[in-house]
DNA sequence: GCGGCGAATCGAATCGATTCGATCGATTCG
DNA sequence: CGAATCGATCGAATCGATTCGATTCGCCGC
């Protein structure tokens, strides 16, 4: 005769069970485990025995974070599929700053994405911080489920919200850099491959109004830093960042009647596309064409060439995020982080010959 | 007067609050959100109402997950830095392929690392199930905790355990048919470069006493199919799966007195490293070298080599994986999945010439 | 010998929701 | 017209641990 239910499975123990068998109450029993507060070496190891003898895995994670208001969890939410982010090693970079500063607090990272409307909510998950990296502001609904929960929300360069906590990245100055550099190489002709602007990823001319109503601020600030200098620099919208959208995106670009002399390339990997696309066409880079990217992220099998590009620090920008969620999760005012890119010259940009 | 701390943080409303401001009971109110019952419209809206006048978010996940016993949150343990997995295609397929399963089913996606004996304990986070990829045997003692707390085990290309549920690959079979590739070729002198066979990652010959230490599946079974094939075929470990690990390797083997006809290498980054190796000195792929990988990426940069290499189902065991996870979750129980892999000929071997 | 002190332990409240069984009306069927 | 039924709602128990305040006991000092 046993208290086994009929589907056989033994119930599972629980710390009252643990500390009726070490014949002390649940409290000392919790003490025991958790070692905050006064507890004789004699009573401990007769909880742990108990513990041990009734195959007791310690204090369950999910009632711990319910009494103690806190999971150990940080949700990050990309706004792209996963396979998707993963293969923009700047993505790569983030999280792994992110994970590192996590890790060492002994928190976890949940991983998300923001699907849109369809998928599964966000924010029904037990966070206690949630970083938004590269989300479009069409999450205004979750940052307000998370504001009501009191979840610390910290955002990879967006648009600036109330009670969001910004890192940032100098994405418009940065652009307007890389953009004064191949003015001052005499490039008059210069056209722009910018990241989606939209969560549909629609291909596509970059025009004002799509820039306008776009709600990635990232691509949107790289355009207008490229106008700051080359205020009617036209351009196409690739369908995500990678090398094969660059490649689409400057075939488009270098077949049409009025070539550009240089390309702003919003990342590294389109970039190379660019590159690529242009070596299929027979135009020299850079006697013909200069190539302008954004992330410094030294691509493998670029080679010959060294992208002259924006170095940003991807990595750091992760570990600042993931320092503000610890620093917001444990009641302070962090300082708003601001990054700078710095201008990396290869040889994929040179004097415009026309 | 106000009921506020005095840190001036209003109290969060609970589902009790809003019950009580609705005028109706708690357990009314949570059937008006959950809708798991017969509430009239009138109620739910009253509810909803209060809700809405209370700055009420809806229930605490905390809450929920300790009362249904379920949190959500599928665990997912890679037994690398985040930076180091994230560079190998195969694991960010993999990821992708767990994603989706786990997305669809409205599970979350928890992150961790495997960092050994140091960091923060796995196992801590409430998770509903756990899938390891590549990781060590070195997890027992998680894996023990897991099964205590009922918590299925997905293990993903693992030495087989008791009570955790296997995703594997051929990776002996499969390598022993590319070896036999190469044998048909005339292949006499065979190396192999392999993944690391320690958590330390260390590089180093290919012993057998290390062989049989290792406690790194995949690479060990790799290892033992081209021994199959080439019982005698020496081999350096490489630490980690680059490219420039597969250069260091390469370099290695192919400067040794006896140098190899053909490399068998574990991933198809290593492969691409080799070759890289062999171009830096002279030695013309597949003319005097012949370099079979594994994996099957369609890797860029790789151009004009068309890699001969084992093309293994990556997304498809993530998939695989996500969806035994569901069905344990579900107290359903799945049957073992076994992946094989396809060996694709490519132009990076030919006949031996020696 | 007694008051007091500190270490160890215990009881009870609490975290916030879910859920089962009971209750209460109102409607409908025989 | 009484009874059976169904829908809506409520009460109370429960999930599993943490934590605060109170209590007990032994020991020290005066």
């Amino acid at each position: 005769m046993s208290t086994e239910a009929s589907d056989g499975t033994p119930p599972r123990p629980n710390l009252a069970a643990v500390a009726a068998l070490a014949g002390v109450s649940a409290s000392t029993a919790s003490l025991a485990f958790s070692g905050a507060g006064p507890v004789s070496d004699a009573t401990r190891a007769k909880v742990l025995a108990a513990a041990e003898s009734l195959n007791y895995a310690g204090p369950d994670p999910r009632a711990q974070s319910l009494r103690r208001g806190r999971s150990g969890i940080i949700g990050v939410v990309i706004d792209d599929r996963l396979r998707d982010a993963f293969r923009d090693p700047m993505n790569i970079a983030l999280l792994d700053g992110i994970a590192d500063e996590l890790g060492s607090a002994g928190l976890a990272m949940l991983l998300l994405t923001d699907t849109g409307e369809g998928g599964s909510d966000i924010s029904l998950a037990p966070m206690d911080a949630v970083i938004l990296v590269g989300c479009s502001t069409e999450l205004d609904r979750s940052v307000t489920v998370f504001r009501q929960r009191g979840i610390p929300v910290i955002a990879v360069e967006a648009e600036a919200m109330p009670d969001v906590f910004p890192i940032d990245l100098d994405n418009r100055d940065a652009t307007a850099r890389g953009a004064r550099h191949l003015k001052s190489l005499g490039h008059k002709n210069v056209a722009i491959v910018s990241l989606p602007l939209e969560g549909s990823h629609a291909r596509g001319p970059i025009t004002p109004e799509r820039t306008a109503a776009s709600s990635a601020h990232t691509a949107r600030q790289r355009i207008l830093g490229a106008h700051d200098v080359y205020p009617d620099a036209p351009g196409v919208v690739s369908a995500g960042s990678f090398v094969e959208e660059g490649v689409i995106a400057g075939r488009t670009l270098l077949e049409a009647a009025d070539r550009p002399t240089a390309i702003i390339a919003q990342s590294d990997l389109l970039a190379a596309g660019v590159i690529r696309a242009a070596e299929e066409l027979g135009i020299a880079v850079p006697g013909e064409l200069s190539v302008l990217g954004f992330d410094g992220a030294r691509l493998e099998g670029l080679a010959p060439y060294e992208l002259t590009t924006l170095v940003q620090p991807a990595v750091e920008k992760g570990s600042a995020a993931g320092r503000a969620a610890i620093a917001l999760l444990e009641g302070g005012h962090p300082e708003p982080v601001a990054f700078r890119s710095e201008l990396r010259i290869g040889n994929t940009t040179a004097h415009s010959n026309s």
